[in-house]
RNA sequence: GGAGGGGUACCAAAGCGGUCAAAUGGGGCGGGCUGUAAACCCGUUGACUUCGGUCUUCGAAAGUUCGAAUCUUUCCCCCUCCA
């Protein structure tokens, strides 16, 4: 291999599957070229589960390669069966158009949108899609497809191997996931389509399909599934999904998320969510021997990447005053109350469980039973305990619960 | 279409008339150790509570009973085998 993209994805571990690597290999040494990647929108944000499609998005820009993002509105109307074991719930056309929206500020964020000749595409195969008509689109591109072809991919084999149902929608998802990629490379002469590893499948009919309708070459690549040492899959925790867009999770905790990923997965996090060059990550590596150290690297770059510089200072520092000191920081979350309220005096449950703290007054008094809850760095053992200005300093108190999570109260 | 098995908390799985808010394991949460990691150890894991209890929960509904996750009926869903 010789051509720069290529080589940097290899390194740093993004390369799974190709369709022809040395072609493709050749044809990028010699000149730009377009790939894309399709993002569902069935949630109103993205999550870390899909940063790593992203991050090659930018990796393809920082090669001189342009980026196509397709937001999947009309595939989102159907479902990907892939990887999933049930038939998941069809949104509606006004929530995905929401979730369109709301989904590319995050592109907008990450990747680079100041450079002409790499300026990111975004489409949404709503476009051609809705505009089908079913026959004519049977007699062209159905007729591309064998049902003996179809049934051997895994989305479809696994499904039927279980004895779970597949409808006839979400059978028909591969082909227009083909479509799509038959649609790209025609509107914009799109040569390559990149996906996770279970987008295998439909990637490969992408390509077939493309060879047979017009007899011209195109590639597809996938990245690999990524889990976490502990096993779990990346994205997804017990408390929630790890979202990029701040609204859904603000940027000090999502420098904590990578602030605290397992030992054994840093040297590879680094590689696949920072935009340290793959050398100087190995460097680092070696050199380091405080791993906490390039804990902080990779949640200072990740951080970055995604919120800007500014957010990622700040989230640094408020983490150091936190967890560091022993003052607080002003940057945590924050609760306002009144001045009113707390001169009525309330008890500290419902002052917990009013302010979302905790989901019910019984999580508060398990907390407080086990030792979890501190009131300025103070352990609280009386349950009954009332909330009075007498906690406050200068108008201004910490709850903690537990080591990690941290509120400041503020009275205004 | 025929025969059988099953639906229990976040998940898996026991319980099969009262002592069941429901064993056990996993997961989660909190604590300890430590490094905001892993491993390990301890505690906790329906809601409300004046800490006496009260209310809701074992696929759904109705019933039997002093009393039902447990028995009966109907309905819904899943699985296995045969056609």
């Amino acid at each position: 291999m010789k051509n720069k993209f290529l080589l940097e994805m290899q390194s740093r571990g993004y390369l799974n599957q190709c369709t022809d690597l040395e072609k493709l290999d050749d044809i990028c040494s010699k000149k730009p070229i377009s790939g894309y990647i399709g993002f569902d929108c069935t949630a109103s944000s993205l999550h870390v589960g899909s940063l790593l499609q992203i991050m090659i998005l930018k990796l393809m820009q920082k090669h001189g390669h342009r980026p196509i993002i397709l937001l999947g509105g009309g595939t989102t109307l159907i479902g990907d069966p892939s990887g999933k074991d049930s038939t998941r719930k069809i949104l509606k056309e006004s929530e995905i158009k929401k979730n369109i929206q709301s989904v590319k500020n995050v592109f907008r964020k990450i990747l680079n949108f100041s450079d002409r000749s790499t300026k990111p595409i975004f489409f949404n195969n709503a476009e051609w899609l809705t505009k089908l008509n079913y026959i004519q689109f049977l007699r062209d591109i159905g007729s591309q497809f064998t049902i003996n072809k179809m049934l051997t991919f895994d989305s479809v084999k696994l499904r039927l191997e279980r004895e779970q149902s597949l409808s006839y929608m979400e059978f028909n998802y591969m082909i227009l996931q083909a479509y799509d990629f038959y649609q790209l490379f025609k509107k914009k002469n799109c040569l390559l389509q990149i996906g996770g590893s279970d987008q295998w499948g439909n990637i490969v009919n992408g390509v077939e399909l493309i060879r047979r309708m017009i007899k011209k070459e195109s590639f597809g690549l996938t990245s690999p599934l990524i889990t976490l040492a502990s096993g779990a899959k990346m994205g997804k925790t017990e408390k929630g999904a790890i979202w990029l867009n701040e609204e859904l999770f603000s940027s000090y905790e999502y420098w904590q998320f990578w602030r605290n990923t397992d030992d054994r997965d840093v040297k590879r996090f680094l590689n696949f969510f920072t935009e340290i060059e793959p050398a100087e990550i190995n460097n680092l590596c070696e050199k380091e021997t405080n791993i906490n150290k390039l804990k902080i690297i990779l949640a200072n770059e990740a951080t970055k990447i995604l919120h800007g510089k500014n957010a990622s200072v700040k989230a640094e520092k408020t983490a150091k005053e936190t967890f560091e000191g022993k003052g607080f920081s002003k940057n945590l979350p924050e609760i306002r109350v009144k001045t009113l309220d707390i001169k009525k005096g309330i008890t500290l449950l419902d002052f917990l469980s009013k302010n979302k703290i905790v989901i019910s007054k019984s999580e508060a008094r398990r907390l407080i039973n086990n030792k979890g809850l501190k009131i300025n760095n103070i352990l609280i053992v009386d349950e009954k305990k009332m909330l009075t200005e007498n906690d406050f300093k200068d108008k201004i108190l910490k709850i903690s619960y537990g080591k990690k999570r941290h509120f400041l109260v503020k009275i205004i």
